[in-house]
RNA sequence: GGGCGCUUAGCUCAGUUGGUUAGAGCGCAGCCUUCACACGGCUGAGGUCGUGGGUUCGAGUCCCGCAGCGCCCA
């Protein structure tokens, strides 16, 4: 316990209760308690690639709120951090900051220098890759997690697990072999979206459409009885050696008679069928389309729909097939020799003027703006590709369980409500499984090999799956049971499988991970199914959706009661924060400005789901409250306060203040009982300020005194004092914990939260006595500013006429009321017009005030 | 095109089931060095609650239409 300084300040509190709170070990997780006292917090683990955004901040302080203060409610609150470090965003930020590449079939260089990033593009072997997304990832952490401490974060650090750690991989792994053996997981050849870029798979819940620039081109085919053309209108002329049909709606009276028929494609002459189906729209272009193998997700709906060939003419890095698809007529060879090894942006142009060359191009290409699918963190549009790809199911083609998943999402408590319909749109719309296999590196390897014949052909239909117990591994460094690593890639021998996990198919589990699943038995029973996820908007259909698939396909039940979805970050033109635009501000700069008790007020004054300015005037306000926060209590120390002498109020205007103070710890509980911290703090901050400028003001000359009245005053001063730091400690920890340890040894994170049953009891009290003296107060202030007079200016005769039970109110607090406006005269009046009449005497005199 | 959310003072936002005269903070203006606080305090000005209808004794609040903004999906 220290005694309040001279003069108080926040500079330095974070680092100084950061430090004390890590000795102390005040928010770490107590394992002898049962899950009926626990409270499990499955945080999310942020991506660990570059610096931490001010919008991430924002969404933890608001968790950390609800963390603290279920902690003083008495629960043990389980409340880990996690890290996710695999993925895309890593491989890219490890390739552009040392400049290097991934070759896979390299050789590992156990001596490799680290790179320089000057030498560009240099190669690296796998395993040395994998070493510096590791190198890189670390550094990252620590960074992050330096911010997470410094604004407070309760998080028990002992806990904390990265989405590639062993732990994680093991998880993973066990949850994808469990998944394979209960047919909840496959793998398939089937058109797969792909980056042309990354040259990965992607899934459904990763791409986006933008709005692109292109051309219409109406193209002539032939019709194969020798009867004339038809017209067909394409944005990807480049696709035309890939096409397989030309399909028309059923009712389109246009070509019902071309239905049936055959046509032949420009340029390759190759014969395809015109067929019908319900999903060409008459209403654009020329009512025809060409179906290719496959220039977007309809194609590929046509071409299992109508059991068409597979005609693939672009590979995997975006360019077309050097040899000639022998598909083609004899015309075609010629052609191909021009496209083939372009790009489809390059071969579009070429093919385009082959086609007006030949007369097959009618007209000019006409310019529009559609939309084009891309990946989320792709630079370029989508392709199509056919490839063998693992795949979780979803519910996309199983309707029960659509119905299970869906059901969940009515059982899981969100906040806010109307979140839920997003997750329920998604699970409707869900059109193809689960796309889990990325054709990356740093990431979670499948745990399956495969064998390789006496004929050197790869058995991709007899995965060798690893047995639970040999978890974690990874195919590419080990060998399946009964091979030993000479036989890697031989016939008879056994190949690794190449793919990695999505990210998500990792981070789907962190509550498995978290609660220690299957690795520690008694941990998990202790805190699964966890309490609450915290998470963003924008990431509902990914990782809250998958959590909840995998804990449905392993457990049968939710991983988790409630989700709070926390809003986006606005910057003060209302604009997404993002770094393109470059206006983002680094957390830990505002801290530094701010005191992370400013920062925390900021975000905790917005409501789950509401998006919110990163406006630094409410950070600075918090900061002045944090600060007034520790001169009251320096102010209510300083008055002798202490718990064992305090006495019992007995003052009217004392009980008032403690009824009210009843109903705001009310309020503020039940506040966050709903997950609306906002509102706890609003309530608990409107109210101290009435209590520092209203309620002091009032009493602070009579709880200078001696006696009873006095030892009223210092006893409520105390209790509500008691009160208000813990109401505050979720928010503004730090100032909180400051002023506390001015009269406490212990932390006031582990006090009990305050309820009204351990206030004294003030039943029967008028809280009127408070507002109406408070009011007056403020009469004869707007006097004395109006007079431009300072606040001692005696006032010689104060009139006040209300009605009968104000004026009963006033009376009960009249010394004080005339105390603090250091009023002589008092004249109190009964009457139906409400008046106030202030007669200002003459300025007191100057130096020092006579002593109490 | 569909869905969800938002629209209240110059700015950021409260306004819980419909109920007197719509609130707060910031900013602004003026005043006060006052013995917890100038990293302060006091006082004040400032709003036809986006818009048009409807329900009701009564609407910022409920219903319908429209507009603007944002996000998500197609």
């Amino acid at each position: 316990m220290a005694a309040a300084p001279e003069r108080v300040s926040l500079e330095g509190l974070e680092s100084k209760w950061g430090a004390w709170w890590e000795e102390h070990q005040v928010y770490r997780f107590d394992r002898s308690k049962d899950r009926a006292q626990v409270f499990s917090v499955d945080t999310p683990p942020p991506t660990v690639s570059g610096s931490l955004h001010l919008g991430t901040v924002f969404g933890y302080v608001q968790v950390d709120s609800v963390a603290r203060y279920r902690r003083m409610r008495g629960a043990e609150v389980f409340y880990p951090m996690g890290w996710d470090d695999n993925g895309l965003p890593t491989e890219r930020r490890v390739q552009n900051h040392f400049g290097v590449r991934c070759d896979p079939a390299m050789a590992y260089d156990p001596d490799l220098a680290v790179p320089d990033p000057a030498d560009d593009r240099k190669l690296v072997s796998r395993a040395n890759f994998l070493e510096l997304c590791d190198r890189l990832t670390a550094m990252d952490e620590r960074a992050f997690e330096d911010v997470f401490r410094h604004v407070g974060l309760s998080v028990d650090w002992s806990l904390t697990y990265a989405t590639i750690d062993e732990r994680c991989r093991r998880v993973a792994q066990r949850a994808f072999v469990r998944n394979l053996a209960r047919d909840e997981a496959y793998a398939a050849e089937a058109p797969t979206l792909w980056d042309v870029d990354f040259q990965t798979a992607v899934a459904q819940a990763e791409l986006e459409d933008r709005p692109a620039s292109g051309h219409a081109h109406r193209v002539g085919f032939a019709r194969a009885d020798g009867g004339g053309e038809v017209e067909i209108e394409t944005t990807r002329p480049e696709l035309l050696g890939a096409c397989v049909a030309v399909v028309a709606h059923p009712d389109d009276g246009r070509y019902a008679g071309l239905v049936g028929t055959d046509v032949v494609t420009p340029l390759f002459g190759v014969r395809v069928p015109v067929l019908a189906h319900r999903l060409a729209d008459p209403e654009k272009g020329t009512g025809l389309v060409m179906v290719c193998t496959f220039g977007d997700t309809v194609d590929v709906i046509w071409w299992r729909e109508l059991g068409l060939p597979l005609r693939s003419v672009v590979r995997r890095d975006g360019t077309l097939v050097e040899h000639r698809p022998d598909w083609f007529g004899p015309e075609g060879a010629a052609v191909w020799d021009e496209l083939g090894g372009r790009t489809t942006k390059a071969a579009r142009r070429r093919i385009v003027e082959l086609l007006a060359g030949s007369g097959a191009l009618h007209g000019e290409p006409r310019p529009i703006e559609h939309e084009v699918r891309f990946y989320e963190k792709g630079d370029r549009p989508l392709e199509i590709v056919a490839s063998r790809q693992w795949y979780i199911r979803n519910g996309a083609h199983g309707p029960d369980l659509r119905a299970d998943l869906l059901a969940a999402g009515r059982e899981l408590r969100w906040h806010p409500d109307h979140m839920r319909v997003r997750y329920e749109h998604w699970v409707e719309g869900l059109n193809t499984d689960w796309l889990v296999s990325r054709q990356r590196f740093f990431g979670v390897p499948f745990p399956v090999w495969y064998p390789v014949g006496d004929d050197g052909e790869v058995r991709w239909d007899e995965p060798i799956v690893a047995t639970e117990d040999a978890l974690p591994v990874d195919p590419q460094a080990s060998a399946p049971p009964g091979y030993d690593a000479a036989q890697r890639g031989v016939p008879g021998g056994f190949v690794g499988d190449p793919d990695v996990m999505d990210t998500w198919a990792t981070s789907s589990l962190t509550p498995q991970i978290a609660c220690g699943w299957e690795d520690d038995p008694d941990l998990f029973a202790r805190t699964y199914p966890m309490d609450l996820r915290p998470q963003g908007p924008e990431i509902i259909r990914t990782w809250l959706f998958s959590t909840v698939l995998r804990s449905h396909l392993e457990h049968h039940r939710l991983p988790w009661q409630h989700v709070t979805i926390n809003g986006w970050i606005l910057d003060p033109d209302r604009k997404k924060m993002s770094k393109s635009k470059g206006n983002v501000v680094t957390p830990a700069a505002l801290v530094e400005e701010f005191g992370a008790d400013g920062v925390r007020y900021w975000a905790c004054s917005a409501a789950p789901g509401m998006d919110t300015a990163a406006d630094t005037a409410q950070m600075r306000v918090g900061r002045r409250l944090a600060i007034k926060l520790l001169n009251v209590t320096k102010f209510v120390l300083g008055l002798g306060v202490d718990a064992a002498t305090a006495g019992e109020p007995t003052e009217p205007i004392d009980l008032a203040l403690l009824q009210r103070l009843g109903g705001l710890v009310d309020e503020a509980t039940a506040a966050f009982e709903g997950f609306e911290h906002h509102r706890a703090l609003e309530r608990t901050e409107s109210f101290f300020w009435a209590f520092c400028d209203d309620y002091i003001e009032l009493v602070k000359s009579r709880a200078y005194e001696d006696g009873p009245d006095a030892k009223s005053a210092r006893a409520t001063l105390a209790v509500a004092l008691g009160v208000l730091l813990r109401l505050f400690a979720p928010f503004v920890p730090f100032a909180a914990e400051e002023a506390w340890s001015w009269w406490h040894d212990a932390t006031v994170h582990r006090q009990p939260w305050p309820a009204r049953a351990e206030l004294p009891d003030a039943t029967g009290a008028d809280p009127a006595v408070l507002d109406a003296a408070a009011e007056v107060l403020g009469a004869v202030r707007k006097e004395k500013t109006a007079a431009q007079r300072s606040m001692r200016t005696p006032v010689e005769r104060l009139a006040v006429t209300d009605r009968p039970e104000r004026i009963a109110a006033l009376r009960a607090a009249l010394g004080d009321l005339c105390r603090a406006g250091t009023v002589g005269e008092v004249d109190l009046r009964e009457g139906d017009e409400p008046a106030v009449e202030v007669v200002l005497g003459p300025a007191p005199a100057k130096g020092p005030a006579p002593a109490q």
